[in-house]
DNA sequence: CGGGATCCAGAGCGATACTG
DNA sequence: CAGTATCGCTCTGGATCCCG
């Protein structure tokens, strides 16, 4: 998540370009590995909220632990709500905040390339992989 | 960038919701450093190409090392295309092709949100930073 | 039930040095 | 000029155990 050691460095060696480009900040945030699919599965539940144990049975793969950080991370990002009922067993709610939702809209868009492309740069790999298997026979 | 074996334990383990879930190999992508920088200074640079040397200049912080394996990367999965002049001092040319013109779609989306929004972000975490920070005095 | 703490393997990435 | 190879650090993320 870059961190603030790394850009404390760039700004003590004078470049500034980087607090422009807020880009690389958002994208090391959704880049994270289960960030965006939490935001997804907060996104298909509408306005409601969602528990941990449901948010972990809607996100295959995803340890508690990873859950349990991404969670936190989204929360002090202010993308998502938490929201805790002081029942014995504790219940612990999600839901998206307006910002979270407004995040969903670019994040949206780039799931729907990804669908729609993604099988061009599989294919465009497959032809790098069958390029370098026969050695390297142009002509005929 | 999700290893094939992970995916393979995956379908091993019969949950196939994953190869469904090309979100999360395209972030893997793009997430990687320097990745959507490249793709911006490239776009930037309209359909002309744009040689290894001023890629390295326009793209301030990169390694000579990341940018050789970011622009192997995206030739590889056919985002941009690679000229070589084959000149004594041989000059290695780079463009955008059509799908990773078409990429760079989505991802300005990403990009404008980021840059409207992430002090919102910032903003959110001060307030984090500052309700640890007092002890917890909430009425008054 | 929800989540914190710890340990550990692996990937990302930077610095440096060498090649055609 | 453009790239490859090696080393080493750091950070991610998974497994496991423990707590309220």
């Amino acid at each position: 998540m870059t961190s603030p050691a790394t850009r404390q460095a760039k700004q003590a060696r004078g470049d500034l370009f980087d607090p422009d480009c807020p880009t690389r900040r958002l994208l090391d945030r959704i880049g994270t590995k289960w960030t965006s699919m939490v935001i997804k599965v907060l996104a298909d539940a509408g306005d409601g909220e969602v528990r941990f144990a449901d948010l972990r049975r809607r996100t295959p793969g995803v340890s508690q632990k990873m859950l349990s950080v991404t969670l936190q991370s989204l929360t002090r990002d202010g993308l998502i709500a938490r929201r805790v009922e002081p029942t014995v067993p504790p219940k612990v709610h999600y839901r998206l905040t307006d910002l979270g939702r407004s995040l969903n809209v670019p994040l949206t868009a780039l799931r729907d390339w990804a669908e729609a492309h993604m099988v061009e740069i599989d294919r465009a790999n497959a032809v790098q992989s069958a390029e370098s298997t026969r050695g390297a026979n142009r002509s005929t």
